[in-house]
DNA sequence: CTCGATGCAAAGTATTTGCACCTAT
DNA sequence: ATAGGTGCAAATACTTTGCATCGAG
């Protein structure tokens, strides 16, 4: 298994992304290439209003309505995951094959620290089985206080 | 362990409220008390509006404003936990000394299903150790189909 | 050429807030 | 008496939608 060069990761989004919309008959706008190059730039965890601002920052030009669509087809076709912080607007990551990953959430900085934990997994599925409940996904968060945070409350 | 009469459960509900008001100096106003009723009427998850909507229907009087105050209160002092569901608006449940279950949520109905699973929360601890964090609380919710739209899907 | 897409502004939701009046303590 | 509480309506924050126009296939 070798590791995906960044640019073939990206080209593979855009695939994916092109697959999606042929079969739904949708098209490939300048506007949807836009977003999807700016989405794919970075690795972090982002929300609507981010994005608007970064490509207004670059001087490229798409409107609100056509981030928060474009978003929504994103995941719907399994490019993107809307993973929620207990705020009331939704933030997005990106999907990378099967990988999946939960979050520890710092109610002092806020910071986000990803964990996988196989062992979660696998009992999920088993009390899934045990409610004969078929299971398409799933969010675990844990909120608290990170290692820093921890510390500056001690003081 | 004896099980503690319905009666019981609500006088503690009470008790534990009136403790929190006097500990921050608020008062227990006949809106608070009408809401503190209805919250620990039935133990189904509610939503503020489903709220709203069952107090006006039993004639008494309370304003929006001041259910999304109380619910807020709630919460703070420990009674109620928020808990999502993917939807944009808040669902709250009751919290039952130290017991914490998990939810597995029906894409097909909406029903919800609320599991334990002790192994699951022992991880969940080994994972804050491994990264340092304290963890104060967290959230897992399940979403795919129950059995009965499984079934549905297939016919 | 045709139907889906875009931008804009208006409409929705869910929740919070400012303020004048009210009431528990 | 005096903070804190309440209702109301207006304000907020995020997201969706209607519609005239635009552009990908």
């Amino acid at each position: 298994m070798s590791k995906k060069s960044a640019l073939q990761e990206n080209l593979s989004y855009e695939q994916k992304f092109l697959e999606y919309l042929k079969s739904k008959g949708l098209r490939f706008t300048t506007e949807r290439q836009v977003i999807l190059n700016w989405v794919f730039k970075s690795h972090k965890h982002f929300e609507a209003e981010d994005l608007l601002m970064d490509i207004r920052q670059s001087g490229e030009r798409v409107s609100k309505a056509t981030i928060y669509r474009t978003l929504n087809l994103l995941v719907n076709c399994g490019l993107l995951r809307e993973v929620i912080f207990g705020e009331k607007h939704s933030h997005y990551e990106h999907v990378h094959g099967d990988e999946h990953h939960d979050h520890l959430v710092c109610n002092g900085c806020g910071k986000i620290i990803e964990f996988t934990e196989e062992e979660i997994e696998r009992l999920q599925d088993a009390v899934c089985l045990r409610y004969r409940f078929l299971p398409a996904s799933h969010r675990l968060q844990i909120q608290g206080l990170c290692h820093g945070c921890q510390r500056a409350v001690k003081e």
